[in-house]
DNA sequence: TATTGTTATACTCTATAACTATA
DNA sequence: TATAGTTATAGAGTATAACAATA
C-alpha cells in the first residue's frame, strides 16, 4: 500500500495539463510551486512583449502603482509594500527618479525619510503602462478565458500570504 | 470616457484580495503578473520549510523528478524540459551526481551524449522527496481549500505556455 | 556543418551587514 | 537605542558566446 488516502488528484493525462507531451513529467505537474513558477516565467516573457516600447520591468511597473495610489509614502514603506529589501529599493528609487517619474521630497516632520511622488511626467507615463499592462490582462484573458482567469487571483493572493508570520524564532511569548 | 468596454473586475474591495490593508494597491490586486509572482515567492518559501531536512531546491527536485521519469535522458533533453539552458544545467546535474543521486552514463550510439538515470540511493532519496513534497502540497491546500486547490492547476499551465513562439524574427515563410 | 557537454562571463535579483544622519 | 536611506558585497539564477569532441 504505498499510500494513505491524501489527496488522490492524477499525475496528469489531459493533454492540455502538460508541459511536454513527449515527456512524463510525473507529478510535476501537479506541484503547485513548479506549474506557478512556470506560469510566472511565461507571464513576465508576455509582459515584456507587451511594455517592450515603454522600457519598463515588472519591479518598475509595481513601484509606480504603489505611489501613485499613496502619495508620500517612504521608501521603507513602498519597499515593504512590495516585498522588496530597503537597501535592494535605493537603486529602484533612484532610477525610476532619473527617468523623471519619480520625485524624493523631504518631509517637514523627519529629516531621515523621503516622501516618494509621482511627478507630472510620472503621471502621465503611469497611466499609459497601466493601459498597457491592462492590454496585457487582456492577452492573458484570451489565453484562458475569462471565468478562469477571474478565478486565479483570490486562491493566489491568500498563497502569497501563505507562511506570513514564518521561520520566527520561538519568542511568542505573549507577555 | 476613460474606457473601452473592457473587461470590469474591480480593483480589490474584498480585504482577502489585498497584500496589505494598509495600503491601496491600486489595479495591482488585478494584475496576473504580478499576484503569480507574489505566489510563486511564497510557495517556494513555504517549499524551503517542509524540505529544509533534505536540503533540496525547486530546480534540484524537479530535475529529479525527470529523470526519475525518463530514465536514460540526456541533459540537454532534461535541461529542455525544465526550460533550463544546457550550459546552466551542468552544475546542477554535477551536484545531483556527486550527492550521489544520479549517474551520468555513456551511451553507445552517441560518445557525445551522457544518459541520466538515478542511483538506488537517488531512487531511495527521490521517493522521501516527493513524500515531502506532498506533504507541502498538503499545506498549500489547507491554506485556499481543496477546490480552488484543484482548479488552479490547469489554467496555469496554460499560461506557462502562453508566448511559446514568441519573440521570434519574422522568418515565417513556408517555403 | 550541427550537436553535446562544457567553460567563462555578464547581468539581474536577492540577502546581509554596516555606515550616516537623524530621531 | 532605534530608524531611514544608503553602500558594499556575496549568492543565486539566468543568458550568451565559444570551445573540444563527436556526429
Amino acid at each position: 500500500m504505498p499510500k494513505k488516502s491524501t489527496h488522490s488528484a492524477p499525475p496528469a493525462r489531459d493533454p492540455a495539463e502538460t508541459f511536454d507531451s513527449e515527456l512524463d513529467f510525473g507529478p510535476l505537474t501537479r506541484r503547485l510551486g513548479y506549474v506557478v513558477r512556470r506560469a510566472q516565467i511565461a507571464i513576465f516573457q508576455s509582459f515584456f512583449q507587451t511594455m517592450n516600447a515603454a522600457e519598463i520591468s515588472p519591479a518598475q511597473y509595481s513601484a509606480l502603482v504603489i505611489i501613485a495610489h499613496n502619495p508620500g509614502l517612504s521608501q521603507t514603506r513602498v519597499a515593504d509594500a512590495l516585498a522588496i529589501k530597503k537597501a535592494n529599493f535605493v537603486a529602484l528609487a533612484r532610477e525610476l527618479e532619473q527617468r523623471g517619474f519619480v520625485e524624493r521630497r523631504a518631509i517637514p516632520g523627519d529629516k531621515r525619510s523621503l516622501a516618494l511622488h509621482l511627478t507630472q511626467a510620472g503621471r502621465l507615463a503611469y497611466s499609459e503602462l497601466d493601459r498597457l499592462s491592462e492590454e496585457h490582462e487582456a492577452k492573458l484573458r484570451e489565453a484562458i478565458g475569462i471565468e478562469a482567469y477571474d478565478a486565479l487571483f483570490a486562491p493566489l493572493i491568500r498563497l502569497a500570504k501563505v507562511n506570513s508570520g514564518a521561520a520566527l524564532p520561538p519568542d511568542r511569548d505573549p507577555d
